[in-house]
DNA sequence: ATAGGGTTAG
């Protein structure tokens, strides 16, 4: 082999070190070099091919045989480092590139930096900030935007200022109040306001001119009008929802809570900036809460003569999509689709995220559709909007559909679908991503564990939620808030309740969903006392306001334990507008308490309320049937009658080697209704003769007793359990899901019978669910 | 040097 050829291609190869693609190519090179030339200069360059290439391995082995690396031999290595995540090499090398009396110079600062962000440590940074200073390289555009990208994710390193005495962190960053306040006002808003008042349009002038040009691209997309854009327009994102209990008002805008100091003066001191400085000052203030502040600096980011990019935009849509402005979140799209962003998945993602928590999963499903190429992420926001909005069914299908397509679910992907399994109380699909998790090493994931929690309670095995609970090392609030309304939803009152205190012990602060549960454990046991103690605890120590789902459960504590009028009162006094649904449940204990005059008055606000509310104007049918008011009950019926309205029958199901049955009261559809007739017969017998005593109170139609009997044992639940009797080998717990509240007698004879087989009967009702026709369900493919 | 997704709800 000639030695002219080798050194030629060396030459040429060197001059422009960019046209060495790959690893072989790099590797024959650096071969070359070590056999024609000892020069080190040559070696750097070789280096800082390996470093391009991302070859960390070469370039850490041809880092270590230099004796005394130069300065750009350090900056390769120390950015190998960073962009392969070890952090602490990179801060090593470049502690050990100043012991070498080496001046960094403005290339290596980005990474060096970017090492401190990733470390979580600020005083570090800082005190890089320091030495960037120093040498006088804090003009430097790369450096600068390094610094601010640090200085906005290390904001909660930073010791927070003095904290007014009612700030408690949930309050802040718990999203769900807003959303919840913004469901309720869907139903106040009729007024349809003008919702051209075009975020991106108004001020910068780099964007479009016309300001009817985002809603005609965004009609393109969207045929329907629902007159959801115009209802929504009058929630602004400056609309931070204030809540004033007791004249203390109970959420602030979180801008009160960070300072943006540091990053704004690095950005003001830079002489010059791009827009990955607009970008990071932009995400910075989003990120942390400031969105008002984030969406002005996109308006002065146009006032600069920049474009919005596709990281602006993606850093923008999670602001709309928390605040459920769905008007602004379209001009974005709109936006997108104009500059020939929108096949970006980053975009697309926000674009899913954001239309699926404005309720309109729909549209996620389009841009989804629409998105050339998917990753795990867009999958992820896809099927977590379904999940939400309660498509569970859908959810469970995307999710198959992600794993046939080969991609791997990522820890976020078993959060987001294990709550569909939950509520459609799946167990054998939750047990199979159960296994999944662990195989995959995600079982110590809290988010992870907190759904199995929630999973396993939902599908009444209590026992197994609680030794998944038990295995987490640092249970949060929801994870602690998960095992309460577990044990509340199988009326363990006292574990909830001990539970609810060990989290108080433990400095976990609990929030407004905590509270539901701990109430709702109060209520199914008419712990009085207990609960007006949390109500009031609720917004004296905690700060957080009662919301429907507490003045309800006090309600309907008070209300069953017979105190009548006090639960009025309490529902009167609420500081918030009373629901149909909260007066339902007076109505029901007005029944329990035989108190006519007061139920007239109740179901009075019913009506005013939801005319069309059928159960309650059964049950209130029902209450002048038993005071013996026959013509007023009889009218309310014919009433009902005359307005098409028809009770829809309730619906028990039980699920049986991986397959649901599916029962309604007097249901003789299913094929083995003989044997299941046959074996209900047997056990009322049996029943009888351990000293059951049906209880009719809840039967009212006007039928003979005999006949009373004969509808009890009918219901539905019954049926299922007696399915489940049969068909189940001897032992197995019975789990039977209910899609409506159990009847007190079902309640006792499901103790009975249980004694009887000598088995375990867990009968869970669920009020929202999916539905079932025919004995099937509507998601069928999944059973 | 900058960006997107997650758990609990009578």
């Amino acid at each position: 082999m000639s030695t002219a050829t080798p050194n030629t291609l060396l030459k040429t190869l060197l001059q422009n070190p960019s046209s060495i693609k790959t690893r072989s190519q790099a590797k024959q090179l650096h071969a070359q070099i070590l056999k024609s030339t000892s020069s080190s200069s040559l070696i750097n360059t070789i280096l800082s091919i390996y470093s391009n290439l991302g070859l960390l391995q070469e370039a850490h082995l041809t880092f270590s045989t230099l004796v005394d690396p130069p300065t750009l031999s350090w900056k390769s290595i120390i950015r190998c480092y960073t962009s392969h995540g070890l952090f602490h090499q990179s801060i090593a090398s470049f502690i050990g590139m100043r012991a070498f009396g080496k001046y960094p110079d403005h290339h290596i600062f980005p990474s060096v930096l970017k090492s401190c962000t990733c470390l979580m440590d600020l005083k570090l940074g800082e005190s890089v900030h320091a030495c960037v200073i120093r040498l006088g390289l804090d003009s430097d555009l790369y450096t600068g935007n390094a610094l601010m990208n640090m200085y906005c994710k290390l904001q909660q390193c930073r010791e927070e200022g003095p904290k007014s005495p009612n700030l408690n962190e949930h309050q802040v960053y718990d999203k769900t109040p807003a959303r919840r306040l913004f469901k309720e006002s869907l139903n106040n808003l009729s007024s349809s306001s003008d919702s051209g008042n075009g975020f991106l349009q108004r001020e910068s002038s780099s964007l479009s001119s016309k300001q009817t040009a985002d809603t005609e691209t965004c009609n393109n997309f969207d045929h329907r009008v629902d007159g959801f854009v115009h209802r929504n327009a009058n929630i602004e994102f400056s609309d931070c929802p204030c809540i004033i209990v007791d004249g203390i008002p109970l959420r602030w805008d979180s801008k009160e809570v960070f300072c943006m100091e540091s990053v704004r003066k690095v950005f003001e001191r830079m002489p010059v900036r791009d827009i990955v400085s607009w970008n990071t000052l932009i995400a910075g203030n989003a990120q942390n809460g400031i969105h008002r502040e984030a969406l002005m600096i996109v308006r002065e980011m146009g006032l600069a003569g920049l474009k919005p990019d596709s990281f602006t935009l993606s850093t923008v849509l999670p602001i709309f999509a928390e605040y459920v402005d769905v008007s602004k979140g379209k001009e974005i799209h709109g936006y997108a689709i104009r500059n020939g962003l929108i096949s970006d998945v980053f975009i697309g993602s926000s674009l899913i995220d954001m239309y699926a928590k404005c309720t309109r999963v729909e549209d996620s499903r389009r841009v989804f559709d629409l998105l050339p190429q998917h990753d795990a992420i867009s999958w992820n926001s896809i099927i977590a909007g379904c999940v939400q909005n309660g498509l569970f069914d859908e959810g469970l299908r995307l999710f198959r559909q992600m794993v046939i397509s080969k991609m791997k679910p990522k820890h976020v992907t078993f959060s987001s679908i294990m709550p569909a399994c939950a509520h459609l109380t799946t167990l054998h699909l939750g047990k199979q991503l159960h296994g999944y998790i662990i195989r995959s090493r995600f079982d110590d994931n809290v988010f992870i564990a907190s759904s199995l929690v929630d999973l396993y309670a939902k599908c009444g095995n209590i026992r197994i939620a609680r030794w998944i609970f038990d295995k987490i090392e640092l249970p949060d609030m929801v994870s602690w808030t998960a095992m309460i309304m577990g044990y509340a939803l199988h009326g363990w009152a006292n574990e909830a309740l001990s539970l609810f205190r060990q989290m108080e012990m433990e400095n976990v602060r609990p929030n407004y969903v905590a509270f539901v549960a701990v109430l709702t454990a109060c209520s199914h046991f008419g712990l009085i006392d207990e609960s007006w103690k949390l109500f009031h605890s609720m917004s004296r120590d905690y700060g957080i306001a009662p919301g429907l789902e507490h003045y309800a459960a006090v309600a309907d504590l008070l209300g069953r334990a017979g105190r009548l009028e006090e639960a009025y009162e309490l529902i009167s006094t609420m500081h918030i507008q009373p629901t149909a649904c909260v007066w339902s449940t007076l109505l029901g204990a007005c029944r329990v308490h035989k108190n006519l005059e007061l139920a007239e008055k109740v179901a009075e606000k019913i009506f005013k309320l939801e005319p069309d509310n059928m159960g309650s104007q059964v049950l209130m049918s029902n209450i002048y049937s038993a005071a013996g008011r026959w013509k007023d009950a009889a009218s309310l019926r014919i009433a009902m009658k005359g307005r098409g309205m028809r009770k829809k029958p309730a619906c028990s199901w039980i699920e049986v080697k991986n397959k649901v049955h599916a029962f309604t009261a007097d249901d003789k559809t299913h094929p083995y209704y003989d044997k299941i007739h046959e074996a209900l017969q047997v056990m009322s017998e049996q029943m009888v003769r351990e000293g059951y005593v049906p209880n009719t109170d809840d039967v009212l139609h006007d039928v003979e007793e005999e006949q009373k009997r004969y509808i009890l044992c009918s219901h539905s639940e019954r049926l299922a359990i007696a399915f489940g009797i049969i068909s189940t080998p001897y032992g197995t717990t019975i789990r039977v899901t209910k899609n409506l509240r159990v009847c007190v007698d079902c309640h006792t004879a499901t103790k009975f019978i249980s004694k009887i087989v000598g088995r375990e009967i867990v009968v869970r009702d669920v009020s929202r669910f999916h539905h079932f026709k025919d004995g099937k369900c509507s998601c069928g493919d999944y059973w």
